[in-house]
DNA sequence: TTTAGAGTTAACGTTAACGTCAGTAAAGAA
DNA sequence: TTCTTTACTGACGTTAACGTTAACTCTAAA
């Protein structure tokens, strides 16, 4: 198979972004594409690396961390099992805070569910109250 | 019950954030404290939006966007009833970002996973798969 | 052959979210 | 009363994450 690849342009459409942004990442080592001659040219693993960036920009997290959790991708292969053992623990770390976050996502849904429920109650539309359904903490 | 009340230390320290930022937060429009003469007071409602405004930070949101959130707070008993289904759109607007965000959680936690199945298998430790436990989708 | 379109680097501009500093005031301790 | 603590209001500084503009190159079509 031929393996896709992508001007800056192509990417910058796929996710809505503008060229500067992809060139932006590229200064900050977090999508360093090949060259053709002077242009840029993106794989699909690129493609790829690039979602995980968008949507941990979603997260709120800053280019710096989005390039770390980046680099963890690119030394998954270490010689060294220190290195394994150093790898495992930043991946650790990361779900940590991912946890969190999905613990404040919780929090926050209930309270909308709460405005909600006052806001039904106060016009005596007595209804089932609406509840998000999520899962219970994790640690 | 005496209405606990804080002062602008008070909860800086509670949420190690500094006064710089809650008197930003004010010129935001976020929390408008009472007053004695000149100093903030702040109540225990206060603490509550404050908690919620650093929930939605963690999250990424922006801090209009914050206080988006909490003026629906503010207009939970309107009068008028198309007020009412007014406010019942937007908190269905929320929600459906929130669980957005929610799912990017998930998929990142599965991007993860998949970066240390690599690496133990890298290492020929032949460990049960780690898969992080969350739910299903939701829309 | 000119010209339109897409790409490049370099440099300055912009916005959000505070940090920092200067100068002032009130209130209690020494 | 002087000193320290805590708070206040400007006002300017800073950092991250791009936006914008300028000046240039390279194809490809008219």
């Amino acid at each position: 198979m031929p393996e896709t690849e992508y001007s800056i342009s192509d990417l910058a459409q796929a996710f809505s972004i503008t060229p500067r942004t992809l060139r932006f990442y590229e200064t900050k080592g977090l999508l360093v594409p090949k060259r053709q001659g002077i242009n840029r040219v993106y794989s699909e693993k690129d493609k790829d690396l690039l979602e995980l960036a968008l949507r941990g920009k979603r997260l709120g997290f800053s280019l710096s961390e989005i390039k770390e959790i980046i680099e963890l991708h690119d030394t998954s292969q270490p010689e060294d099992p220190r290195q394994l053992y150093f790898l495992l623990q930043k991946l650790h770390q990361k779900r940590k805070v991912l946890i969190n976050k999905f613990n404040d996502i919780r929090e926050t849904l209930n309270a909308i569910d709460l405005i909600e429920e006052r806001a039904l109650a106060a016009l005596g539309k007595r209804q089932h109250p609406r509840v998000t359904q999520l899962p219970l903490d994790i640690d």
